[in-house]
DNA sequence: TTGAAAGCGGTACCAG
DNA sequence: CTGGTACCGCTTTCAA
């Protein structure tokens, strides 16, 4: 089915249809209703290839992400095509698995299908890479890596912040010895969250970390669990990279019999819907996605020139649930901490 | 940057670089040398609108989804992925917050996008759209909706046999009063798992079921519980549409103060991985998540043209873990059931 | 082994 | 208001 098939049977010429379709120009009022009908019998519906690629334009936005199967992700994507959608435009997802290869594939695949703006929410980015989406054209914004330059935008979110709030918390209720529970892209030499607690725990006196490292999936979560208590058998507290492992961490500590927070407290991290429902109820850190995703389509569809090619830096918080609690000998006394668990009512976060 | 662009610098002819590109047809090696290293230095990425308008062929194919949020969608999205990706096939994904005027446009958009084939994991789909869809000439697969014809798979779920193991198995555990937890798209009278929940209801003397519904996420689940407790105060267990309604639903269960399973017992359905990471561990009946996706890439992809136009039916599986247990007057004597919990290994699941 | 040229299905400008 | 037509960037004969 073609514009000039329509154009045909309605006895009009293409521009006439592609007029109506467009809604722009000139059109009497009966031919269009005429071109309307026709187009209503054919079931025509405009090849979207051919449209891009004579119209120039194309109102689709590119959006890659590391891992969709975590919430924190796929919530920065549902913000972003809300906004997108009531703006008339499209969004075209690519997950990488936190693969480099896959990365770059997704990006020539964006840059291939000719998106109007680019988000890429990953944590793999490598500076070549960068480099290269500078000279596209395209608006581009990157969260959590790489610097602002011409075209690109820089999302970042204060981890040191964050962590230091995290910590000093945990240090504050008698934890000192801890394990790091990261996925493997978040143990890499440059991983921030990482860097910014080991430099946090510098400031505490005989504050001790450990790493544990698995998939960024609930199994991980689970197995990283299983790794931090072999590994260091006397933790008090397990400080997770995200949310998800958390939860996966919760698990695990379930299995071995050991009570959160009375014997070990956990931490996440984003404050995803899941740390409200798993049990205990997760103490976090918040990110706002909402408005990450809004600034994103700010960047990228309102082309607000002035938002791009600078640097936004979101100042996360600290939200307290029930997952942490004051340390104890474990290994003495369990019985020793019967405080901490007060179930709150229906929004049961506390905020710092 | 265009192809014509690589050619001039490259001095060769367009048809020469298209060659080059996409590895067919004769070319000195030379030349193939001199052309990739022109690509490479101008960092050319392929218009891909042109180049499907010129080769009329598409490697992608279309997934349309109710809710991307909940993992089951997101479970046969990555099947289909996964296998997609590895026959060189890209995935575009839409999802319709199981609104039917954003299926008809996802429709629209897939069509207009050329896919080469289309899968529709869609509750809302009407029969006029299926009509409409078997008029294109794409391969189209359905997952629970609609019937065989032109071109069109279908996928579906023996609901039937999974609700009635479920229902029978809770009514051998003493349970005479349970309320049906779903999301507004699956309480519609064409709905299948509350229809076939209904008629097992019949067989089963002395058994009566209320339903309530709300929003297919956790949030929807809490608060169908709260309204399920207050339509029905001495229900003794709560049967979910899903496994994400079904945390939901315990994490309301939590607040009241009521044990699952001492006092209520909860089932949810599909099966996903967080049905093993709650708390309790969620009896549910799975889904073959992988098996679809399998099946929806043989359809689309391989077009085993036998497979085409004919109906799969799986039979799911119930899956016994800690949230459910005998049946007790809650109202007269909450000690009565301490039997229930035991906190089993790795695999918690045991088969039924 | 390579090049010239005819489309693919639209858009948009320019006449009429 | 409407039609003719020159592209958009790439693929694919057909000749050379």
């Amino acid at each position: 089915m073609t514009l000039e098939q329509v154009a045909r049977r309605a006895g009009v010429s293409t521009a006439t249809v592609s007029r109506v379709l467009n809604n722009v120009g000139p059109v009497r009022s009966t031919t269009r209703a005429r071109v309307l009908k026709v187009i209503e019998e054919l079931k025509y519906s405009p090849n979207l290839h051919a449209r891009s690629l004579a119209g120039g334009k194309n109102r689709s936005i590119g959006v890659i992400v590391s891992n969709i199967e975590n919430p924190f992700f796929l919530d920065i994507y549902k913000a972003v095509e809300e906004q997108a959608h009531s703006a008339g435009y499209e969004l075209i997802m690519a997950n990488t698995d936190y693969r480099a290869d896959r990365l770059t594939a997704s990006i020539r695949l964006m840059i291939g299908r000719r998106v109007a703006g680019l988000a890429a929410i990953v944590s793999e980015m490598d500076s070549n890479l960068i480099e290269e989406l500078s000279g596209y054209r395209i608006p581009v914004v990157f969260y959590d890596v790489g610097t602002p330059r011409r075209n690109i935008t820089n999302i970042r979110v204060n981890y040191r912040s964050g962590m230091e709030k995290l910590v000093s918390y945990l240090y504050t209720l008698g934890h000192r010895r801890m394990v790091f529970v990261g996925h493997h892209a978040a143990l890499g030499p440059i991983n921030e969250r990482l860097r910014v607690l080991l430099d946090a725990v510098q400031r505490f006196p005989s504050l001790r970390v450990e790493t544990a490292a698995d998939t960024d999936t609930l199994d991980g979560g689970r197995r990283a669990a299983r790794a931090a208590l072999s590994a260091c058998p006397d933790l008090t507290a397990i400080v997770c990279v995200n949310d998800v492992m958390a939860v996966g961490v919760l698990r695990e500590l379930r299995d071995c019999g050991l009570r959160v927070p009375e014997d070990v407290s956990v931490t996440g991290f984003d404050n995803i819907k899941l740390a409200q429902y798993c049990s205990p109820s997760l103490t976090s850190v918040h990110i706002p996605r909402d408005e990450i995703g809004r600034i994103i389509c700010d960047c990228l569809i309102n082309e607000q020139n002035k938002l791009l090619e600078r640097e936004f830096v979101l100042d996360p918080e600290l939200v307290l649930r029930d997952s942490t609690g004051p340390a104890s000998a474990r290994n003495g006394a369990p019985e020793h901490a019967l405080d901490a668990s007060v179930t709150p009512a229906l929004d049961t976060a506390r905020k710092l």
